[in-house]
DNA sequence: GTAGCATCTTAATCTAGGTTAATCTCCTTT
DNA sequence: AAAGGAGATTAACCTAGATTAAGATGCTAC
């Protein structure tokens, strides 16, 4: 298990001095999940920040009558957890769950905390990568409000050509907010029409 | 125009001394909008990051159709703009404008990273506040997947018990994303179960 | 006070997407 | 190779919410 990802990843946002780079890898805890395992569960407060190494997992909420409600997919080089829990220490809302075999390096609120106090620069790293999850986010709202089941299944290819093999389409269904009757349906208009 | 209210927010989050602050607020524009101007405009860049010292605005995408879809409302105390645009300095996908006359406090992007380099307190003052952004903006993907018209409707009602007395249904709607008519059915339904 | 515009309501009809259930296609496991 | 089981498809029928269009209400301005 190798923690190059995460540096090369940090190193695209942030400068750090080597004696920076050691204290934050101090922190950081390696740890493999296999496929099935969750890391969150709704209910259970998230006690890490996980970025993804290897693997791929599903963040989803799951409502009163049982069904499940998919808010995000994560592979390789994604951050997941649940943030709401993380950051106030409370109950969870969501689960995260491995759909594969996973290799994921974690960070505990109260080690982030003491790095955010001992290297400033890390402000920086997590303000910039929260600032895009969150413009992601919004972008995500407008869609669902505006353009219909067939144009968000249209844009999902396009922004996640790779997920899309690693994950059955019942669950590409869920994230889409529709039925896996109804993307079965959508996708046999598509193959029609060309 | 009175900067404390931002004066008060920044110090909910952070504590900076009296040079920072007024390296701060030396860096921060007051200026003044008529009800019905635009702060931002979908196809222009973002200048700006606004705080809203008075006042009460609404940022919303225009499709393709003509159709507006209401991303979120900013009063006293919020923040608003179209963060994607503002942070890549490109072409924004969100209006931003105000349903009633405001004074707003707003940081211009050059001038924001400036003030990061010699006040680092502030990359942690805007960590926390787009985190808790984004939790937010979580939330309300959701909902928008796991719950009905009428429960978004009631949650909205109890998440922004002021706000709803300050826009007109019709724009309640847009942001719950049904129309006005199913809205006022709505209404009526849940007046009539009383 | 009344003309004019913006907003809200009501009701009839329509449609995107949900539900149910049966069939089909692969993988596994033995 | 047979038997399950997980997932995908198809089709018949159903419903939440959209559309259209007609009034009703309420401001604001002259």
């Amino acid at each position: 298990m190798d923690t190059k990802p995460l540096l090369d990843y940090l190193r695209r946002y942030v400068d750090l001095d080597q004696e920076e780079e050691a204290l934050f890898l101090s922190k950081v805890r390696l740890r493999k999940y296999l496929k099935g395992q969750y890391v969150v569960q709704q209910g259970d407060v998230c006690l890490y920040e996980n970025f993804v190494l290897s693997g791929c997992l599903k963040s989803f909420h799951m409502d009163p009558e049982g069904h499940e409600h998919i808010v995000m997919f994560a592979i390789e080089d994604w951050w997941t957890g649940d943030l709401g829990s993380f950051l106030s220490q409370t109950p969870a809302s969501l689960n995260v769950q491995c759909m594969e075999n996973c290799e994921l390096a974690q960070l505990m609120h109260s080690d982030l905390q003491e790095l955010y106090l001992r290297v400033p620069k890390l402000e920086r790293f997590f303000r910039i990568i929260i600032q895009k999850a969150y413009v992601a986010s919004q972008q995500r709202v407008v869609q669902n409000l505006s353009m219909p089941a067939r144009d968000r299944y249209l844009f999902f290819r396009k922004q996640y050509p790779r997920i899309d093999q690693r994950v059955p389409q019942y669950m590409i269904a869920s994230y889409l907010g529709i039925t896996p009757e109804f993307l079965s349906k959508i996708r046999s208009q598509l193959i029609y029409e060309q």
